[in-house]
RNA sequence: GCGGGCGUGAUGGAAUGGUAGACAUACCAGACUUAAAAUCUGUUGGGCCUUGUGCCCGUGUGGGUUCGAGUCCCACCGCCCGCACCA
């Protein structure tokens, strides 16, 4: 054996795993399944750290599980529609479908060299025609289950991206991807019916145990329920009533006006012949979104001179505002404020001039409302002034279920359930994505395309002329003719639809693709019967809400549709959200770049030396800033293929696994990397110590390097089952220590680093495939059987128990396992510090743990 | 504002209510070497002196439960994340 060299050994055992089909899934009724699937990347053309870390650890779950005797399925594909190859077309010329073609052929050739366990033939890329034809044959079978419509609606309009955005997909008024200002603008779009679901969405959360807590509860948070009262003021002037929705009935008696949206119908049809309105209503639209115009906007009414009358008394007259604060899309659009106990109700009464109606006070500091509204706890009680209903004692949720009731019975309200979950707009006016498959005749109306002219494939060019993009938006829109077409119904001239879907849709249900990717249906019943659910997910916390509640919503769609069995409407048992992989910052503390913008080094431009950083060629001073994300402006990017070519894939893996807990986000650092490197190496060093070993060479503590063989399969076993690699990474450290100053004979020593090499396999497979080779192993490691852990074998003859006084450790005694209390407690208060301290007094009482420990209180 | 999470050495981080700081980094010292690198060995939470198998303190702060608390409970301080004119 000579030197540990990552790059002979890494390619040669890929090499065998190919051969061997070993990554290969094939459906085995005979073997229980295990489907494991990080989330697929978006095809950028460069493969990051970040994804080296995900994949890894889906790698480490799939190849241990493949040891554990179970059926693997462990594919990989990509997200590959989308806007950024628009760009590029806009920027550099040329067609994103060629961009993003040789884009990932370049991410497969930097995906392989990592030897994870994928099933490569199952590979697709979502702007494949085969996918996004299936995903067209979907999408009619959910228009013809009503999980889909049209309907003219304001929507998000992205002005540099010139698409419209889903709720889900503006972030602070911005657009997700853009960064560009939404603007409302009202437009007719294709909705997926999600809220339809909302309940069973909100529901089912409770029973995805194995997801993390956080994302459940942002997303019990997004689709927001809330129980409430609906009612109807009635107008003095005799018209319609107007509905209002409140959640604090309770507060009733404290009304003070009525407030409707600028988007009211009733503020529309007043705006007909009010141009003063007019003006106020077009002010009120044109506010921006943003978080800080959101906080700094003044609240801005405007009196309608409609009045309305109290439900719970005739006489009571209230004024009629249009509020700018108010939103039509939640509730009914109507509201009745109560400023003394709502703070921005308060502040729009201040300011003009409204009356504000206590109907409780603070029992321990009961006070006037004056510039704050008094806004109980949940549970804090009250002292009721003005109220109506049987409150007397009543809080809370009990106050607010006391007035629903009594305004049921009086028959002047309902108690309704709301969500703030909104239906999935799905139109997006560009070109690189699904075309939706419907035709617009003008005969027929909107006519869905016939499944057997399905796929309607993206036009490569106009007219034999390629398409220029750097017309700003939607080619399709001004193709020559791909949009002329027959109507599917009667055959006359119709127009395709021009909009594409949402890439999101691609990506909510891929993972159900996965499991037949090559059928002539969205799915085969088959397959889907056998692989789903996927047993364990891994991907960033950003999809928490969109990319996870989309797929939980198209998995249910998809089962209505007839694509996927019941029990996968939660398609994702498992749930893991890993964290980043951060890098320090090096900022130029001494000066700017001629623009004034700081300066940031990379890694190999500076040293540390005097207990400062500083440049290496001017000598600067640098200011260091830990664990930032990585990031090409900030020169802080580490290049997986360059860490692979100086160390190897094994070291890297090794690396982004050890030091941190994978939920959170681990540093890249230089010395770290070294370290991960050093360590192969010494394990590789050790291999050749052992091989070369007398094989009849007796040793001294055979057992006790047994014992301690037991106990690092134990606790690795438990490291990689409860995601707890770093942890597992920490045993195996511990594990090399001692078989590193082990005295055992060879044969022991040899089984012992067997087992060690089995039980780095799943984190670097490579070195292990080597190491157990060269130790004679039979077959592949990959294919041997997980080593199981003796309990017998983990028991020690003796125990070392701490002996603690008053709960502090003074001393320790050792005694054989099974020794029986009376005797330890006997041997315990002949212990030098025990006499000590008890000076011939009687302890108070003395606690014997078995096998733990001794407490013995004076 | 609402909801959630987290505070442990110089650093990343370990600890089913039972020996706090595993494992690693960094630092320091030693061995090998002409020297350096590599490798190996050892030390490293703070303090005290009487240098011991010693004592005191120590997991953001203050209290509580317990024989025993980093871990459980209460209050406070600080940081991070998500949502947010949602009636």
């Amino acid at each position: 054996m000579t030197r540990y060299s990552a790059a002979e050994i890494e390619s040669k055992w890929q090499e065998a795993w190919d051969k061997a089909n070993t990554f290969k899934a094939e459906r085995d009724e005979t073997r229980p399944k295990y489907y494991v699937l990080e989330m697929f990347p978006y095809p950028s053309g460069k493969l990051h750290m970040g994804h080296v870390r995900n994949y890894t650890m889906g790698d480490v779950i799939a190849r241990y599980k493949m040891s554990t005797g179970h059926n693997v399925l462990h594919p990989m594909g990509f997200d590959a529609f989308g806007m950024p190859a628009e760009n590029a077309a806009m920027a550099i010329g040329g067609h994103p479908k060629d961009w993003t073609y040789s884009n990932i052929d370049t991410m497969v050739e930097q995906m392989k060299p990592l030897g994870l366990s994928l099933d490569w033939s199952r590979m697709f890329a979502t702007c494949d025609v085969e996918y996004y034809g299936q995903q067209q044959a979907l999408f009619l079978d959910m228009l013809d289950k009503d999980l889909v419509y049209r309907k003219n609606a304001i929507v998000n309009w992205d002005p540099v991206d010139m698409t419209v955005l889903a709720n889900e997909q503006v972030e602070g008024g911005r657009g997700w991807r853009s960064g560009a200002l939404v603007e409302r603008r009202e437009l007719t779009q294709w909705f997926f019916k999600i809220s339809d679901m909302s309940e069973d969405l909100l529901s089912s959360l409770d029973d995805l145990e194995n997801w993390p807590a956080k994302v459940r509860l942002m997303q019990e948070n997004w689709i927001g329920k809330s129980r409430g009262l609906q009612f109807g003021f009635e107008r003095v002037d005799g018209q319609e009533p107007i509905t209002v929705y409140t959640t604090r009935p309770d507060t009733l008696m404290g009304a003070s006006f009525v407030g409707i949206s600028p988007d009211h119908p009733i503020s529309k049809e007043l705006e007909q012949n009010n141009p003063e309105l007019a003006e106020f209503l077009t002010e009120c639209r044109k506010g921006g979104t943003t978080e800080e115009a959101i906080e700094t906007a003044p609240k801005l009414g405007y009196d309608t001179g409609i009045s309305v009358k109290h439900p719970l008394n005739p006489d009571w007259e209230l004024p009629v505002w249009i509020a700018n604060f108010i939103l039509m899309d939640y509730g009914t659009g109507a509201i009745f404020a109560c400023p003394a106990h709502d703070q921005r109700d308060l502040d729009f009464c201040r300011k003009y001039d409204l009356p504000v109606i206590e109907t409780f006070q603070s029992l321990d500091n009961p006070k006037p409302v004056e510039t704050d509204a008094f806004v109980p706890a949940k549970s804090e009680k009250v002292k009721w002034i003005n109220h109506f209903a049987d409150l007397d004692e009543a809080t809370g949720e009990d106050a607010i279920n006391i007035t629903v009731d009594f305004a049921e019975k009086a028959g002047w309200g309902q108690g309704v359930t709301k969500y703030r979950l909104r239906d999935w707009g799905l139109s997006r006016q560009r070109y690189w994505g699904c075309p939706i498959p419907v035709v617009h005749c003008e005969k027929c109306g909107v006519v869905p395309e016939k499944k057997e002219n399905l796929p309607i494939e993206l036009p490569y060019d106009e007219g034999g002329k390629p398409i220029d993009f750097t017309i700003p938006g939607n080619p399709l829109d001004r193709h020559p003719t791909w949009r002329d077409c027959a109507c599917p119904s009667c055959g006359g001239p119709g127009q395709r639809e021009t909009d594409t879907m949402d890439t999101f849709v691609d990506s909510s249900w891929y993972f159900a693709r996965f499991t037949a990717p090559r059928a002539e249906t969205p799915t085969n019943m088959a397959d889907a019967e056998y692989w789903m659910n996927v047993d364990q997910y891994i991907g960033g916390i950003e999809h928490a809400i969109l990319h996870l509640l989309y797929s939980r919503f198209f998995a249910r769609a998809m089962n209505i549709t007839g694509h996927l069995p019941e029990k996968s409407n939660e398609p994702f048992n498992a749930l893991f959200t890993q964290g980043m992989v951060t890098h320090a910052i090096y900022k130029n503390a001494e000066r700017t770049d001629e623009n004034g913008r700081a300066i940031y080094h990379y890694p190999n431009e500076v040293e540390e030396r005097d207990g400062g950083t500083f440049a290496k060629e001017t000598g600067e001073k640098i200011t260091v800033i830990p664990s930032a994300k990585m990031s090409k402006s900030k020169n802080n990017v580490v290049d997986p293929l360059a860490i692979i070519d100086s160390y190897g894939a094994d070291t890297a893996r090794w690396f982004v696994l050890s030091d941190s807990p994978p939920e959170r986000d681990v540093e890249w650092t230089a010395s770290g990397a070294e370290a991960s490197f050093k360590h192969l190496n010494r394990v590789w060093m050790l291999c050749d110590k052992i091989a070369a070993m007398n094989p009849d060479a007796k040793g001294q503590g055979d057992d006790d390097l047994l014992r301690e063989t037991h106990k690092a399969i134990r606790d690795v076993t438990l490291g990689i089952e409860s995601f707890g690699f770093n942890a597992a990474i920490a045993k195996l450290y511990g594990f090399t220590n001692i078989l590193a100053k082990s005295k055992a004979g060879a044969a022991a020593q040899k089984q012992a680093i067997k087992t060690l090499a089995q039980l780095m396999s799943p984190m670097t497979p490579h070195l292990a495939e080597d190491i157990w080779a060269y130790q004679g192993g039979e077959g592949l490691v990959t294919n041997a059987p997980w080593p199981v852990a003796d309990e017998a074998m983990l028991v020690e003859a003796d125990v070392t128990l701490p002996i603690q006084i008053n709960g502090k450790r003074r001393g320790e005694i050792t005694v054989p396992k099974d020794m029986a209390k009376e005797e330890v407690e006997k041997l315990v208060l002949a212990h030098d510090a025990v006499i000590r301290t008890l000076d011939g007094a009687q302890p108070k009482k003395l606690i014997v743990v078995p096998g733990r420990i001794v407490n013995v209180v004076v």
